[in-house]
DNA sequence: ATATAAAAAGATATTTTTATCCTAAATTAA
DNA sequence: TTAATTTAGGATAAAAATATCTTTTTATAT
């Protein structure tokens, strides 16, 4: 349903917001470590995240990448709508082109019902309130479970 | 979540068990016409549908395809196992390693209790257990609606 | 037997997705 | 101002998915 891409880019825009700010900047050597996607793939993915204007990055030394405040205020629907566009999630589950609530495929209605919910996540929150969520809850995004996270000191 | 090829796979096994039996096969041409898929590649997927014992055909004059009893009995589930495989579908939402219920992602509930919904037709249901239902309901897989079918009859 | 119709088989082509590599630009610290 | 570090940009490569084409085989009706 979404492509790695947007896996990646989804998990990396809630790794930063859980790991980073404008004084702890993070780099892709470390970002693809934590979530073990590969390295150039992802530089690439970052570069256009940015330019999308859904995490932010400097250069040189003490460069890297981290989410501004409004970043954070991005939803995950946005970071959907930047890589995989909206094509995807609006199409019928089995492929029909005319699928709808009044012209329903036999999974219409099972497919729409999670869409509905997943949507509610993906529109609603914003990646501040995500990243809250995966604090309370914790939920995980890379190998390692975020309530006990101290990775953003030193 | 489902590839094009398995799309087509499932629309053309349904589409066949309304539409055919062993006294009225039905050709590429037909099948990919109704279903509005590229006839060349249906073709090549009927042929490994066919050596996987999921659909059967007869090559000649009035050949064509159909489902025999024994196809009936197979389910959505065993059409996905073929062309997709399995793997999509255990894989987690956001491409987790390990994500599962004991360690779950942010959506992994939300997606869990879709598969399973999912899973219980694609698994316990038959094609011809489908069939019943998409013709009781009036449920679409063409451009048709098949409750007022008569295409299989001349 | 022969012509015909249809699927099977094998080869190839195209597109999309995923991934990598190399050089340039920018920032920082010394 | 120079060396080091890190992202940006552009080009390319590899793999997978999708699609097409051509020839062969099989079955049918005449």
């Amino acid at each position: 349903m979404l492509s790695n891409a947007c896996q990646y880019a989804i998990r990396s825009i809630l790794y930063l917001g859980m790991c980073s700010d404008e004084k702890h900047k993070v780099g892709v050597k470390t970002i693809s470590e934590e979530l073990e996607v590969p390295q150039p793939f992802l530089a690439k993915l970052l570069q256009q995240l940015n330019k999308s204007h859904l995490v932010t990055s400097t250069k040189g030394p003490y460069g890297g990448f981290y989410l501004s405040d409004e970043n954070k205020e991005k939803t995950v629907w946005d970071i959907i709508l930047v890589i995989d566009g909206t094509d995807k999630f609006s199409q019928c589950f089995l492929g029909l082109s005319k699928c709808g609530d009044d012209n329903p495929c036999p999974v219409h209605f099972t497919v729409s019902a999670f869409k509905n919910k997943i949507f509610k996540d993906f529109k609603d929150k914003t990646v501040a309130q995500f990243v809250e969520e995966i604090k309370e809850k914790g939920r995980y995004i890379s190998l390692k479970k975020f309530d006990v996270l101290g990775a953003a000191s030193d």
